[in-house]
RNA sequence: GCCGGGAUGGCGGAACUGGUAGACGCGCCGGAUUCAAAAUCCGGUUCUGGAAACAGAGUGCGAGUUCGAUUCUCGCUCCCGGCACCA
């Protein structure tokens, strides 16, 4: 009797059965080894989009194989739920962030059972309940005592029409996104956390993670940008005091010959007390976004300061400029400026006319025009008085020594790393646990009184945050003196967070601590699977965080992510797929007309993990297709109970069993070391091929089918785990398929005697010819002399020399 | 601008360690089945020439190394991601 193909029928009877049997709830269980499966939470942002299948199918194929393997394997889901979209919501369809995020969470959750992933849903963490941000509210007052949070001015995006300060995507050419008014720079205190006094132990053990990208191991290294050079003075002339710069090119020192401070430098602010023409300049800069990518591609202005610097060494005047392009935040918002050795210097120079002079020639002495270009590369010094002739390296450790003889300067180490601000002007977020009593100054909440609730009924006017409407919110008591005080209205970044949230899985209910025991059985997470937007910022900050619950003593764990695979992003028109840009397609209608395991199934066969794909509405008919064809091949074979493999087989059963036992190794390096999804399925389509193409004849050829059948099943039951679940049924198994181990193949069913040989002509394929694998080379290359398809190539010509590469390929060189 | 990726048939991709370019799938073409269609099954499908055998060209562009380069080196072009307040 044949049956259809009924993936809505047998998807629910698979996910039925799973959660009967609590298949994927897991506890602490120290007889097995354990293996900490996670993908990066999701922002409930409404429906699911193709990025997140996409993640979620990933980690949960890795999640199966390692159950397969006899692992004790976690899988756990939450949602990043503070978020600026609840906000927009909230202004657009007059809902509370609350309301929508929580009923967003609930419509997502249902469409992520619908999938099937092997989640552990009792663990569910959701970061906009009191009970999870507690936690964080607790570490930021610990770490307060520990003066690794701090307080201090910084810049952002400032609407005047909305009264309102800006994320970086709400600025759209210099403009607000809904006001269109022209932004503004505003510095406002802020909260921060020394992430930098982690810098160098950050960059540091970048070299111990083997299971990491080295992509991404490049991407943290540059962005913790670690460079070695000497800060010193430069005295001003007239003036008692000095400017101080940093570079890592002392050996350029006698080519400055001008210095560039930032807007924001003191130098610059006193200037333009006395210049209306620098006040006016300053005024301009204003106007430049937060944003650094719009710092450095924007023209480079600047204009003189009329201040004079002494050069230290030769106690020439040099010009002080202030410039838009010197950030106040890198070194000591100053530089000096060398034309002649360093590209954007010499830009400015050839703007506004200022010298540039050559102090360094390449080591062979070759003669380059700096008029022209810039010479970047070290060499060795010239017009440099004493120094001439030092290569730049001992110009280097000279000059160094020079200044630090005179004290006037040191060598030191700078991180392109700033601290990081964790302040954020929103409402919807974790209130940061501070109260200012205008006695005590700035003080921590005590333990006693947290959390800080956030209010979550609130009415949203869209200017600025409805915390600082709400004076029942911020107003307090000191918890210090008594007295009355004002709490914070500031939130935390959201990627406070999703820095940690991995490990509170592991302790999900824990109501006395932010962690407890069961962290350290869990972490740290085995592999860990996410979008490569994430190289820098997430992943650092959650490395950051990792440390500082390792240094509180609630953790022993120093890296968080053992194994990192970056998958790339679901693109639709030649850009990411995401809410922001509106190109998003919805899985659901997906999943409901063709069932969940086609959906994952294609998703995984169309492009490997770490590339970026496009997305395109073909393909998913090819993928159920080709569900259609393995479920009629299980529907038309007579199972066989008992597999008998030591029956006396044929050479077209042979060559089955071969097939199937080359699918299973191939399919087990791909899932298990490769992560090649995408070509494990193919291989599996092969095997499926070739069964169709089998004519059975006798009970031989019934259990040569059976195992390739029982392979098939088992190889692709990590990804499409529902049609498996039936098909391993009606293959005759009484036990679930979920209790199933991996597939093992029979090394002995692979070994051949004979190979095909790729007989090449000046590396072009002419021929082939198969011998035997133990012909010796001399009969080998004799056969291929003879060839006909050889010789047509050969004709006249003198043969030079012959490659033999055994068991692969002759190649003729004439 | 800086940092990290990517580019292979009509399309998604394969070729893992320098050794058969185009596995597998989509699409398209032809055939079988059908009253007809859908579905299914069989065959073909890089381009050019050829009935075929076969020949030539071919992995973004330009050089180089090598018996042999999609793979390594150098120089470009274009696209994508990140650039600290999108998550």
């Amino acid at each position: 009797m044949t049956t259809t193909y009924n993936p809505e029928k047998i998807e629910k009877i698979a996910q039925n059965y799973w959660d009967d049997q609590q298949c994927f709830v897991v506890k602490e269980d120290s007889e097995k080894e354990k293996f900490y499966c996670l993908t990066m939470f999701p922002y409930p942002s409404g429906q699911l989009h193709m990025g997140h299948v996409r993640v979620f199918t990933i980690s949960d194929v890795i999640a199966r194989y390692q159950r397969m393997l006899g692992k004790h394997v976690l899988q756990p889901m939450g949602w990043d739920a503070f978020g600026m979209p609840a906000e927009n919501a909230a202004i657009k369809r007059k809902i509370a962030p609350a309301e929508w995020t929580y009923k967003n969470i609930d419509y997502m959750r249902e469409q992520l059972k619908r999938l099937g992933y092997a989640y552990d849903w009792n663990r569910e963490v959701t970061t906009c309940k009191p009970e999870y941000y507690k936690w964080e509210q607790w570490l930021f007052t610990r770490l307060f005592e520990k003066g690794l949070v701090y307080r201090k001015n910084s810049i952002v995006n400032w609407d005047p029409v909305d009264q309102t300060v800006l994320a970086n995507e709400q600025v759209i050419d210099g403009r607000g996104w809904r006001s269109d008014a022209l932004v503004e720079r505003r510095e406002i205190p802020q909260w921060f956390m020394k992430i930098t006094a982690y810098a160098e132990e950050l960059l540091e053990s970048l070299d111990e993670l083997d299971g990491w990208p080295e992509s991404v191991k490049t991407m943290q290294r540059n962005w913790i940008g670690k460079s070695e050079g000497i800060e010193f003075a430069f005295p001003l002339e007239f003036k008692n005091s000095s400017l101080t710069v940093f570079t890592t090119r002392p050996d350029t020192l006698m080519g400055v010959t001008y210095m560039a401070v930032a807007a924001e430098h003191p130098l610059a602010l006193k200037a333009a007390k006395q210049d209306t023409k620098i006040a006016d300049f300053l005024e301009e800069c204003k106007n430049n976004q937060t944003a650094e990518a719009m710092m450095e591609t924007m023209e480079k202005k600047g204009l003189p300061l009329n201040l004079f610097a002494v050069h230290p060494i030769t106690q020439e005047k040099i010009p002080i400029w202030v410039a838009n392009f010197v950030l106040m935040t890198y070194g000591s918002g100053a530089v000096m400026a060398v034309p002649g050795h360093d590209q954007r210097d010499w830009d400015f120079a050839k703007h506004y006319g200022l010298d540039i002079k050559q102090v360094i020639e390449p080591k062979d002495g070759a003669v380059i025009d700096i008029d022209k270009a810039p010479y970047l590369e070290y060499g060795t010094l010239i017009n440099s008085l004493d120094y001439d002739g030092l290569s730049s390296l001992d110009a280097f450790e000279v000059i160094a020594n020079y200044f630090e003889t005179k004290k006037q300067g040191q060598k030191v180490v700078n991180y392109r790393l700033r601290d990081w601000g964790v302040s954020r002007q929103r409402y919807w977020g974790t209130p940061i646990p501070i109260v200012y009593c205008e006695d005590c100054e700035a003080v921590p909440v005590p333990v006693d009184q947290l959390p800080v609730i956030l209010p979550e009924k609130v009415q949203f006017s869209g200017t600025g945050s409805p915390l600082k409407d709400m004076p029942d919110f911020y107003n307090t008591k000191c918890p210090e003196c008594g007295k009355n005080a004002k709490r914070e209205t500031d939130t935390f970044d959201t990627f406070f967070e999703s820095s940690w949230y991995f490990s509170r899985y592991a302790s999900f209910d824990a109501s006395e601590s932010m962690l407890d025991k069961r962290e350290s059985y869990w972490m740290p997470v085995n592999q860990y699977t996410g979008g490569i937007e994430h190289a820098i910022l997430h992943l650092l900050y959650s490395r950051f965080f990792q440390r500082l619950l390792r240094d509180e003593g609630i953790s022993d764990v120093s890296e968080p992510f053992t194994n990192l695979l970056t998958q790339g992003m679901v693109m639709k028109d030649g850009a990411k797929m995401s809410k922001a840009k509106g190109n998003t397609v919805d899985p659901q209608g997906l999943i409901e007309k063709f069932g969940a395991d086609t959906v994952r199934l294609f998703m995984m066969s169309a492009a490997p993990p770490e590339l970026a794909l496009e997305w395109s509405d073909d393909g998913v008919q090819g993928a159920h297709r080709f569900l259609r064809r393995l479920w009629t091949a299980v529907d038309n074979h007579d199972s066989v109970l008992e597999l008998d493999l030591s029956l006396d087989f044929n050479e077209k059963q042979k060559a089955l069993r071969y097939k199937t036992h080359k699918t299973i190794r191939k399919v087990t390096d791909d899932i298990g070391r490769r992560y090649k999804f995408n070509t494990a399925i193919a291989a599996v389509m092969e095997l499926l091929n070739a069964i169709n193409k089998f004519k059975n004849e006798n009970q031989e050829g019934k259990v040569v089918i059976q195992e390739a059948l029982e392979s098939i099943v088992l190889l692709l039951s990590p990804i499409t785990p529902h049609i498996c679940h039936a098909l391993w049924g009606e293959l005759g198994h009484k036990e679930a398929l979920i209790y199933s181990s991996w597939p093992k193949m029979d090394e002995s069913v692979l070994v051949k005697n004979e190979v095909e040989l790729i007989i090449q002509v000046n590396g072009k394929l002419r021929s082939r010819i198969t011998v035997d694998i133990d012909t010796p080379q001399e009969t080998i290359e004799a056969m291929v002399v003879a060839d006909k398809n050889v010789l047509r190539h050969v004709e006249e010509k003198l043969i030079k020399k012959m490659i033999y590469i055994k068991g692969k390929l002759v190649n003729v060189v004439v």
